[in-house]
Order: C-alpha cells, then sequence, then structure tokens
RNA sequence: GGGGUUGUAGCUCAGUCGGUUAGAGUGCCGGCCUGUCACGCCGGAGGUCGCGGGUUCGAGCCCCGUCAGCCCCGCCA
C-alpha cells in the first residue's frame, strides 16, 4: 500500500478531549485506528491516541469517493492523520467520553499500515508469553499504559518530595565493585584487565554512605540495582530503587521523610493513610504474625496457649507445655459464621496445607450453632474450653486452628494459614465488620517492623561450616544497648535497622549506618570477614569512615513492588516496561545470547584456541570394528572440527557417524 | 537446585475409554450492507496437537525425556 507523508499535518487536538462545545470546528488528529467499522456507503472508524478515542466517520453522500475507498482499506492499528469536522452524533454513545460527537472526515492519511496483530489488544486472557514477545503492542493497552503513566507519576512526585526537603539527586556507578556478602553478582568482565570484572551494583549503598562523608547530608537516586537470583511475582533481577540516606539522622528521622511521602503516593491513587505509621519489632511481628512483613489488613493474631495445656489430656498440646519453652502451642482464631460453618471436607483440606508447610497436623476448635466440634473435645473439659475462649477472645461463632512445635515451626505454619484462611474466609462472610476483620480488602496498610537481629546464624545447622552473616548488611549500625554482645552473644545484638511493609510486602527497608571504623571493624569480625580481606574489598570505606563521617543512616524503597501495589496489580511485570520471565529472560530480544568467539576473546573470557591447544593425534574405536575407508571419512570429519577443539577419542558407529567423543585434553568435543 | 501447573488454528479454548476426515468462538481474506460503536449477514482460507523418543494394529489422549510460560520452596547482605 502506498503510504502517505506526515507532512505539515499538525494536530490541533488530542483525540480523548473533544466534546459537544468543540461541534463545528475542523480538527486535526493522529492515532491508531482500534478498528473500522465498515456498513456498506456508511464507515466508522475508532482512532486511538495516548489520551482517548473519538469516533471518525464518512459516507457516501458526502465524502469524497477516493477519501471513502482509502478509509475502507483501514485495518485495525493503521496509523492515521484524520482532518475532519466535529459534529454532534445521531446516535450517541454513553459508554465513550467523546461519545457524544464524531468527527466528519474531510481528509485522511495513511502513515502506516499495520500487519494482524498476534494477540487482540482488549483480550486479557492473553498468555504472558506472547504479551513479553510482543511487548511492544502489549504496552499498547490500557492497561499497561495507565501503569506505566502511574510509575512516571509516582517518580516525579518522589523526586519533587526530596526535593523540597533539600535532598540532593547523585548518580553512583554502575560498573562498580563486587563484594562478599549478600546476593549473587552479575559480573562484567574487563577488556583492558584480563581476569579482572566490574559488577553491577545490588544496590549504591557504599557509595550512598560515602556521599554522607563527603558532606551532602541528604542524597536521593532513583537507581536501577541487578541481582542475580531466582524470580518471583514481586521480584525482577534488574529492579529500581528510591534509594536515600542522610546525615546527623536517627531511625525516627529516615521514617519521618518516608512517612509524608507515602501519604501523599497513597493520595494520588485515591487512599487515605495517615502517618505516623505503627512500629512493630521484629519480635512481635514474628510472634504475632509469624512474619518479618506481616500484612495488617488482617486482623487476626497468632496466640499462645501453651500454658492451658499443661495438664491437659491431650498429649500432643501437654507435652509442649513440658517442654519448657522448647515446644509451643499456638493459635488463630477466625472469628464469624463463615468460620464456623467451615465443614469437616474444608478442614481437612486445609489440614492438607498445614501439612504441605511442615505442620504436623491442623488440631482445630470450632464453636458454631451446634456449640463445640473439636479435633480434640474428648481432651477438653469444660473449663479447659472456658479458659481457651477467654484466651482467645471467643465471643461468638468461630474457628480455631492449633499449631504445636518450636517459634519458627509454628510461626511459618501460622503465618501462612492466617493469610490464606482469612482471605477465603474474608470473600464468605457476611457481616461486613468480621470481614473487614478478618481482610480489609481495600485498606493500604502500612507499618515500620524495627529492631531487626544484627546477625543471622548461616550454614548447615549448628554444623561446623556455619557462620554469622549480616541480616541486612554488614554496615549496619548494631543498636546501641547490645553493643556488648556483638563478642559475647552476636545473635541476640539487634541492629538499627526497619523495613517498612506495605501490604504484606518489604516496600522498603533501611539502617542507620556504623559511621567509626572501630564499630565497622568490629562487624567485620563478627562476620568472619577478617582484617585482610576487609582492607582488599572494603578498604575505602575503612578509609572514608576515618575522615570524619557523619553518623548517618538511609533507606531504599522498591520502586516497582511500590507501583505494583499503588497500581492494584499481582505481578512486578505489569509495573515493568520491559521485565524479564521467571527465568530471567526477554522474550523480546531473546537476551541473553550467546556472542561472537571473537568478543569472548576480547575480553579473555576464552584462550585463542591456537594458543593454548594443540592439535593432537584423534584415536579411532569403530563400533563394528575400523576399516580404512571408515577412517577416511571420519578424519574428514574431524578436519573439519575447528582447531580448538582438540585431542582426544571418538567412537563411531559402522556408518562412520559420530557416536560419541571425548577429549583427553582440552575443552569438550563440539559437533 | 527442588516441587506444582500449563502447552491443540493468529488469539482464547473444547477434544469422552486410545479408534473414521482434530472442532468452536474470535481474528484474517472475499462478498453484501447508511447510524455502527464487540456492527450485522453470507462464503472461504487457516493445524509440526511445544519438541524428541517409546508403547500400540492405531497416540492430541498412555509412558520416558526435553524445551518454554506461570506459581511456590530454597535463594534474594
Amino acid at each position: 500500500m502506498k503510504l502517505d507523508r506526515l507532512g505539515d499535518f499538525q494536530r490541533t487536538h488530542r483525540n480523548g478531549d473533544l466534546r459537544l462545545d468543540h461541534a463545528g470546528q475542523t480538527v486535526r488528529l493522529f492515532g491508531w485506528c482500534r478498528r473500522v467499522r465498515n456498513l456498506g456507503s456508511l464507515v466508522f472508524l475508532d482512532l486511538r491516541d495516548r489520551w482517548g478515542l473519538v469516533q471518525l466517520v464518512a459516507n457516501e453522500e458526502t465524502a469524497d469517493p477516493e477519501l471513502l475507498a482509502k478509509l475502507k482499506a483501514v485495518r485495525s492499528e493503521f496509523v492515521l492523520a484524520a482532518e475532519g469536522v466535529v459534529a454532534e452524533r445521531e446516535s450517541k454513545n454513553p459508554n465513550m467520553a467523546t461519545g457524544d460527537i464524531e468527527v466528519r472526515l474531510t481528509g485522511l492519511r495513511i502513515l502506516n499500515t499495520a500487519a494482524p496483530l498476534p494477540f487482540p489488544l482488549e483480550d486479557e486472557g492473553v498468555g504472558e508469553d506472547l504479551r513479553l514477545t510482543y511487548r511492544f503492542l502489549d504496552l499498547r493497552r490500557e492497561q499497561l499504559q495507565r501503569n506505566m503513566v502511574l510509575r512516571s507519576e509516582v517518580a516525579n512526585l518522589t523526586r519533587n518530595h526530596f526535593r523540597e526537603l533539600e535532598f540532593i539527586e547523585v548518580e553512583t556507578p554502575i560498573l562498580t565493585k563486587s563484594t562478599p556478602e549478600g546476593a549473587r553478582d552479575y559480573l562484567v568482565p574487563s577488556r583492558v584487565h584480563a581476569g579482572e570484572f566490574f559488577a553491577l551494583p545490588q544496590s549504591p549503598q557504599l557509595f550512598k554512605q560515602l556521599l554522607q562523608v563527603s558532606g551532602f547530608e541528604r542524597y536521593v537516586q532513583i537507581c536501577r540495582c541487578f541481582r542475580d537470583e531466582d524470580l518471583r511475582a514481586d521480584r525482577q533481577p534488574e529492579f529500581t530503587q528510591i534509594d536515600i540516606e542522610m546525615s546527623f539522622v536517627r531511625q525516627e528521622d529516615v521514617q519521618g521523610v518516608i512517612e509524608p511521602l507515602m501519604v501523599k503516593l497513597a493520595k494520588m491513587v485515591g487512599k487515605d493513610v495517615t502517618a505516623p505509621f505503627p512500629r512493630l519489632s521484629y519480635r512481635d511481628a514474628m510472634a504475632w504474625y509469624g512474619s518479618d512483613k506481616p500484612d495488617l489488613r488482617c486482623g487476626v493474631k497468632i496466640q499462645d496457649v501453651t500454658d492451658l495445656f499443661a495438664t491437659s489430656g491431650f498429649n500432643l498440646f501437654r507435652a509442649a507445655a513440658e517442654s519448657q519453652g522448647q515446644r509451643r502451642v499456638r493459635a488463630l482464631f477466625f472469628p464469624g459464621e463463615a468460620a464456623s460453618s467451615l465443614s469437616r471436607k474444608q478442614l481437612d483440606e486445609l489440614q492438607e496445607v498445614a501439612k504441605q508447610m511442615g505442620a504436623g497436623g491442623l488440631p482445630y476448635a470450632k464453636w458454631g450453632k451446634d456449640g463445640l466440634t473439636s479435633s480434640f473435645k474428648k481432651f477438653l473439659m469444660p473449663e479447659d474450653e472456658t479458659a481457651l475462649k477467654a484466651q482467645l477472645g471467643v465471643g461468638g461463632e468461630g474457628l480455631a486452628v492449633f499449631a504445636v512445635g518450636t517459634d519458627a515451626q509454628t510461626s511459618r505454619v501460622l503465618g501462612d494459614l492466617r493469610l490464606k484462611i482469612s482471605t477465603d474466609l474474608a470473600a464468605k462472610e457476611k457481616d461486613p465488620a468480621l470481614a473487614k476483620h478478618l481482610l480489609d480488602k481495600n485498606a493500604y496498610v502500612f507499618l515500620w517492623v524495627v529492631d531487626f537481629p544484627l546477625l543471622e546464624w548461616s550454614g548447615d545447622d549448628d554444623g561446623e561450616g556455619g557462620r554469622y552473616v549480616a541480616c541486612h548488611h554488614p554496615f549496619t549500625s548494631p543498636h546501641p544497648d547490645d553493643l556488648g554482645l556483638l563478642e559475647t552473644d552476636p545473635g541476640r545484638c539487634r541492629a538499627v535497622a526497619y523495613d517498612l511493609v506495605l501490604n504484606g510486602f518489604e516496600v522498603g527497608g533501611g539502617s542507620i549506618r556504623i559511621h567509626d571504623a572501630e564499630t565497622q571493624s568490629r562487624m567485620f569480625r563478627a562476620i568472619g570477614i577478617g582484617e585482610e580481606e576487609a582492607r582488599a574489598k572494603f578498604g575505602f570505606l575503612l578509609d572514608a569512615l576515618s575522615y570524619g563521617a557523619p553518623p548517618h543512616g538511609g533507606l531504599a524503597l522498591g520502586l516497582d513492588r511500590l507501583v505494583m501495589l499503588l497500581a492494584g496489580v499481582d505481578n512486578i511485570r505489569e509495573v515493568i516496561a520491559f521485565p524479564k520471565t521467571a527465568q530471567a529472560r526477554c522474550l523480546m530480544t531473546d537476551a541473553p545470547s550467546p556472542v561472537d568467539e571473537r568478543q569472548l576473546r576480547e575480553l579473555h573470557l576464552l584462550q585463542d584456541a591456537r594458543q593454548t591447544y594443540r592439535v593432537g593425534a584423534v584415536f579411532f574405536e569403530s563400533a563394528e570394528g575400523g576399516s580404512p575407508e571408515l577412517r577416511g571419512q571420519a578424519l574428514q570429519q574431524i578436519g573439519q572440527l575447528t582447531p580448538r577443539q582438540a585431542q582426544g577419542l571418538v567412537t563411531l558407529d559402522p556408518n562412520g557417524q559420530i557416536l560419541d567423543a571425548q577429549t583427553l585434553s582440552g575443552p569438550t568435543f563440539e559437533f
């Protein structure tokens, strides 16, 4: 098809802006054809640009025949420049912002054609692999356009927020130094320095601390970070952080600049949240919610009922009560009719879920219309039941489930069940107040989880190979009250570290940092980094701390995850323009991909074959005994191999086909 | 690294107990149509049943392997 030129055609309006007020005006528009409705001598076309949709129309009686023919040739997603007169419609469309008017065409330029799309833009259920392969088309879809606009707005609001607070935006290197600890690095080989590598930053952590030593006092950056770890629905190998660092601050000061930002961001999507956000210690979060990022939209708490069973006839529970705190009985109580009316079958299914989480079973007690039903009813004396109800706060109907085991075991099981059961029940519960208690779906609930442990034991359980590693990172300040524990009882030492949690997602985390070289050295010692290694890996930091480093601290917010929650979507890929798959591939560009050997040599990743390997003798071993002809054929095949495929043993079948090849030296044979 | 799940027309899916020529809707192509807006009506084309192997007289269906998408565990200072 012959295309028209853009020429001097100028847009006068955005498609979505046209209203009845414009009637009579001649307008010039750009856009993509969403759909043509060709009624024969009357043709409609929906023209879409970034801001909206408007109906174009032409008919046989009034339009130039050439124009009408051109209009009929248009297919979905053709790129058009349209000129026409705005007119009130004969039949209006109340579902459309521009539904009262249409544009009667006086001119049309086809700026580009479009092949039929591999998937329809309107459909929701298109396979994600297809969407990712044609991401540039996927991004035409309204939902993704909205998400990307939201993301842009969030970034803008964030920049303005910090600028008003006199933060300075500083860019830090992408090519930087690999450091021990933490996630796996993405490495970039150095061409200039054979055998040496840059790493892509897992975060600009050390640079932002050094900027404090430099005296900037308030730093912010919206920066890309890279971690070569496996993916999840809310995790990508490259992601964006809102990274801040401040001097002369305490934990509360950092939180104090973040909270108003969150209030503004929530407001942007029509949610009211109030600061300050609740603070919850790591200990309490684990005890009450079984998670270090509890979803407080759910009001159900884990409760300890161990003591109630000290003399119980139920051996499982009594044994825990007699274990001196090693094992405990903990419970969740879900109030409401939806909970009390769960069937035996549904409870069995929950038990299976619990078992998969590592629980032995799922004892339960249910108070319904017919009173108590329980898997351990025969051991539950009336006075026990009364005590249990008092402890759990059982007012009316409801369901209690129990877990027995160590704190870690029961936290895990009950933490997961808490959300799963609450979500299910909230959807069924008729009493709105109770449903909201189970799960307040529309709420945004922020909180700070504070007082994280500084260190955790890593490695085989109480095996030899283990050591302490930093929970947050090795630059996190120990809690001033716990400094002495660093050498005596490192596992009990708390950190001045804090996570910002929203609806069960960790959206940010930060800490007050160590700002003196001595404490930093003690920290390195505690995690088994010796003096020499510390100098080699972090010498610049230790130096910096010795030249007047101010007390400082900061935080990083996960922008992608935050936008995901603000957009109300459940996958991080929905807020990233060009994301990776769960296997860390880009289906559109097909990255990662092999590169030329020449590139590898240049980067010293592949030695020059002729230098390293000599072609040596090739041994033949025919399956059916060798023959001179076969060897001749085989030699010919071997001769076609590249030089780097060196010396070894080749096994051939009677037809001279290579069955197997083994190198005696040099790299593996490749065919 | 481990577990689960999905893969059939461009797209979304159905396909019975292993049995004749693998279907539907939509999209696409052609024709008709002056008030459509998921336009309508008529006709047509379109298949490596992800890939490889096996069992069988016979495989979209059963078995083994493999690749890819998604979710989870481990991992993510």
